[in-house]
DNA sequence: CTTGACCTGTAACGAACGTTACATGTAACG
DNA sequence: CGTTACATGTAACGTTCGTTACAGGTCAAG
């Protein structure tokens, strides 16, 4: 029954969602969740350790949300395709944040792994595969798998930095599109 | 005729690509390129301004790399599609930092805006447009334009995070497949 | 009431930060 | 030689960083 700690981690992870992780300091982090860097060294034992707190826990309510979707029963009407189905979960807001985080870590450790590599092992890692779990068994070859990610990812960057939902969520859904073209053009051959 | 500062900015764009944009400090890079704190402060007026010196000079260089890209005669054997060539010209040992340090800025933009979003009005901004001029005229529509920029750019950070190649190329190759086989259907409807 | 485990505030540490003051070197020009 | 403009080294300023020392609260258990 730790429940003074677990309060503490959900305010730190509702003001590293609104801050990010560049240029994260204690003192800022701990008036905004009305404590003092005192009191977050004396839970977490130091700052790397909030973070692997934190980030830990912001990983669990993403899997979380993640796996609703997955169980979630297919929805009246033409049934979405997988990748529109993960694209409108992520621009849902309770959900956009987080993944907003895990892009930052993500690009964060390319240039600085010493400091940030760590976080994104228990991470991203396990992110990528999430999103192969939604795609049919069949596509699930290495290019094309690697090509739909790659397609998420770069939309979703796309929308972060331009905030443009309607012409990011227009291309998704031409990517979409042009897969299922081309799908029967192979048939036909 | 400033040959002292702008060999500086030489040494600080090597800098630079080494380390990125975040946790960066005047000491350690005044130190790594042989000058002192007080050196850059007295060159560039503050942090600030040499970050937008730097910067720019990097993006002028990236700039004539790409618009050799541009220029160059048609290859012989048969000719590459524009993805394609972008993609190997991102590859080219000489362009490749000068991407990640871009992409690193535009995340870093996306949370910290006002420390960052400076720079990108200069960079990314004209990137995407670069990225367009490569299209051809008839593909040039936002849907299409804006999922060949994310199939780039999310392979691009897919590559960056993993250093696998193969598969992010085989990724690439996979995309101007489907979109040539989606066009077949489409001609034929 | 006393003990002891948990929690919290105040104040400070040493280090690194961006920046500045001040003095000095260098070299071209009168 | 003297002046002037540019370049550079040394040392420090004030601030913020992560972290710690120390003292004191709170509150159930004995």
């Amino acid at each position: 029954m730790q429940t003074r700690k677990e309060a503490l981690v959900e305010s730190l992870i509702a003001c590293l969602l609104e801050r990010g992780l560049a240029d994260l300091s204690l003192r800022p982090l701990a008036a905004a969740t009305g404590t003092s860097a005192r009191l977050l060294i004396y839970h977490f034992g130091s700052k790397e350790g909030l973070l692997v707190e934190v980030l830990e826990a912001m990983q669990a309510q993403l899997r979380q949300s993640f796996s609703r979707l997955l169980q979630r029963p297919p929805a009246k009407g033409p049934a979405k395709p997988p990748l529109k189905l993960l694209w409108d979960w992520a621009l849902a807001p309770k959900n956009f944040p987080y993944l907003k985080l895990l892009y930052e870590l993500q690009v964060l450790a390319v240039q600085n792994p010493d400091a940030y590599a760590q976080y994104l092992q228990r991470n991203a890692a396990n992110w990528s595969g999430l999103v192969l779990a939604l795609l049919p068994a069949q596509e699930r070859d290495p290019a094309f798998a690697t090509l739909c990610v790659a397609v998420f990812d770069g939309l979703f960057i796309e929308l972060m930095s331009t905030g443009d939902r309607k012409r990011t969520t227009q291309a998704i859904d031409r990517f979409i599109r042009i897969v299922g073209d081309a799908r029967a053009t192979r048939a036909d051959a």
